[in-house]
DNA sequence: CTGGCCTATTGGCTAGGCCACTGATCCATC
DNA sequence: GATGGATCAGTGGCCTAGCCAATAGGCCAG
C-alpha cells in the first residue's frame, strides 16, 4: 500500500479544542487593548458570555493561561494579568510564598559556592579577562556613587561562565530574578558596595590562582555577607 | 511596619486549586506505575470517579498537563502520555546534550551538599525518623540482592525534606530525573549499593549530631563516590 | 480608629446530559 | 479476496444550572 503518497495530501488537519481558541482570543484581546500586569480580566460569567462559550470552557482556557503564566486566577477576587510572562515554575512557586529570602540565600550559596570552585579549576585566560573587566566596572561604578548593581551581576555572570557548566548556569539563570531582588536590597545599604567589591576581588584572586577551596570559601563568605540584610528582616532562622 | 514578625504566623496559606492537586496525583500515579509514552490514562469518567472529582475538574487538570506537555488528549480515543515528560526547560536542554553526566554531578554536589548542611541544622526528630527508615529500607533491599534504587531515592528525599527549604527541594525535584539516571548506573556496579549505604549512614549520623560541616563533607564524599562511574565514561573533567 | 459583621461580587466545583469523534466489526458489493 | 459503507460501543468536548467559598468593601458598634 501507500503507492505514491508523494504530495503531502493527508494534511493531518489541525484540530483545535475550543479552550485553545478561547485562550488565543484572550491573549489577543490583552495585547490589542495593551493591558498590563495587574490589570483585570472581566468576570468569568461575563467573559464567557461575551466569547459565546460556557464558563467551564472558559475556565479551561484560564487554566491553560495560568499554567503558561499569563494570568493568575484569584478566588473571590478575579483574574489578573501577571507581569513577566514566563518565569520558571520554581520562581513562580517561590514568589507566591513572598518572603522566601532565606531560601533564596540558601540556594544561591549552594550554587555559587560550587560555581566558584569549578571556575577556579576550569577558568581560561579569557574568563579571567571578563572577570577582571567586571571588577573594574564595579569599581568605576562605585566611584560614581552608584550602587553597582549591574556590575555586580556582571561579575557573578562572568564567574558562572568560567565554571563552564551549562546546567549550573541555566539553574542560576532560573533563579536570577529572585537573586536580583536580594542583590538590590543588599547593595543599597551604605558601604555595602565597597565591601562587596572586596569580596569579589578575593573570589577573583582565588580563581586566578586556580584554588578551588579558596574560591569556594571566598564565595561563601561573600554570599553570607550579602545576605545579612535579609537576616535583618527575618531573624527567625 | 514589620512590628515583630517573630513567629511564623502569617502562614501565606498554600491555596491550591483542585485541578492542581489532581494533576499532581495523576503525575504521581504515572510515575509510580512506571507508565511510559504511548500508555493510556483511564477514561475520564472512570478517572474522575476514582479521584473523587467531577469530570470538569479532571478536564482542567488534563488541560494543565496538556499545556505542560505531559499528555495529549484525543477526542474519541483517549488520553495518552507523551514522551518527554513535564521536564523543566533545564532538563530538556541538558538531555539534548546527552552525555552531560559531569554537569549533573556538579549541580547535584552543589545542591545536596548544601542540603545536607541545612538538614543538620534544621532537622526535627520526625525528619530523623524518616531518614532512618530509608536507611533500613535500603539495608533490607540490599539484603534481598536488590540494587536499592528506590531506597536510595527515599534517603535523599528524606534528607532534602529535613533541610526545610522549598526552593532547594523544588530545584532538586527539577533535576531529579537526571539524577535518577546516574543513580541507577552507579548502583548497578557490584558492591556499590553497600558502599552507598555506608555513605548514607555517615551523612545520617552527621545530621543526627547536628554537625553541618560533617554532613556537608559526608554528602560531598558520597556524591563523589557515586559519581566516578560517570567519570569512567567521560574523563574529560 | 478599630474590630466585627454583612453582603455583593466573583471564582471553585459538581451534577447530569447531549453531541462528536474514533476504532472495531460486520456485511454487502464488486 | 478486496473494498467500501453502516453500525455500535467507548471516549472526549462542551453545555446548562446551581450551590459553595473566598474576597473586598461598606456599615455599624465600641
Amino acid at each position: 500500500m501507500t503507492p505514491k503518497a508523494s504530495a503531502e495530501l493527508p494534511t493531518p488537519l489541525a484540530r483545535t479544542r475550543l479552550y485553545e481558541q478561547v485562550a488565543e482570543q484572550i491573549t489577543t484581546w490583552i495585547n490589542q487593548n495593551g493591558l498590563k500586569a495587574g490589570d483585570r480580566l472581566p468576570p468569568e460569567r461575563e467573559l464567557a458570555a461575551r466569547l459565546g462559550v460556557s464558563r467551564a470552557t472558559l475556565s479551561q482556557a484560564l487554566v491553560a493561561l495560568e499554567v503558561v503564566g499569563v494570568v493568575v486566577v484569584r478566588h473571590g477576587d478575579g483574574t489578573v494579568l501577571t507581569g513577566r510572562h514566563s518565569e520558571s515554575r520554581i520562581v513562580e512557586a517561590i514568589r507566591a510564598h513572598a518572603d522566601r529570602m532565606p531560601e533564596i540565600i540558601d540556594i544561591r550559596d549552594a550554587l555559587e559556592t560550587k560555581i566558584a570552585a569549578l571556575a577556579a579549576q576550569r577558568r581560561t585566560e579569557d574568563d579571567l579577562v571578563a572577570i577582571d573587566a567586571s571588577l573594574d566596572a564595579m569599581a568605576a561604578s562605585i566611584e560614581h556613587g552608584d550602587r553597582g548593581v549591574d556590575a555586580d551581576e556582571q561579575f557573578h555572570a562572568a564567574v558562572t561562565a568560567a565554571a563552564h557548566s551549562d546546567l549550573l548556569a541555566r539553574t542560576m539563570r532560573e533563579i536570577a530574578s529572585l537573586i536580583r531582588e536580594s542583590r538590590i536590597e543588599s547593595l543599597s545599604q551604605p558601604g555595602r558596595p565597597r565591601n562587596s567589591l572586596t569580596g569579589h576581588r578575593a573570589i577573583a584572586d582565588a580563581i586566578r590562582e586556580r584554588d578551588p577551596a579558596a574560591a569556594a570559601a571566598a564565595m561563601h563568605a561573600h554570599v553570607e555577607m550579602v545576605s545579612d540584610v535579609a537576616l535583618l528582616r527575618d531573624d527567625e532562622r
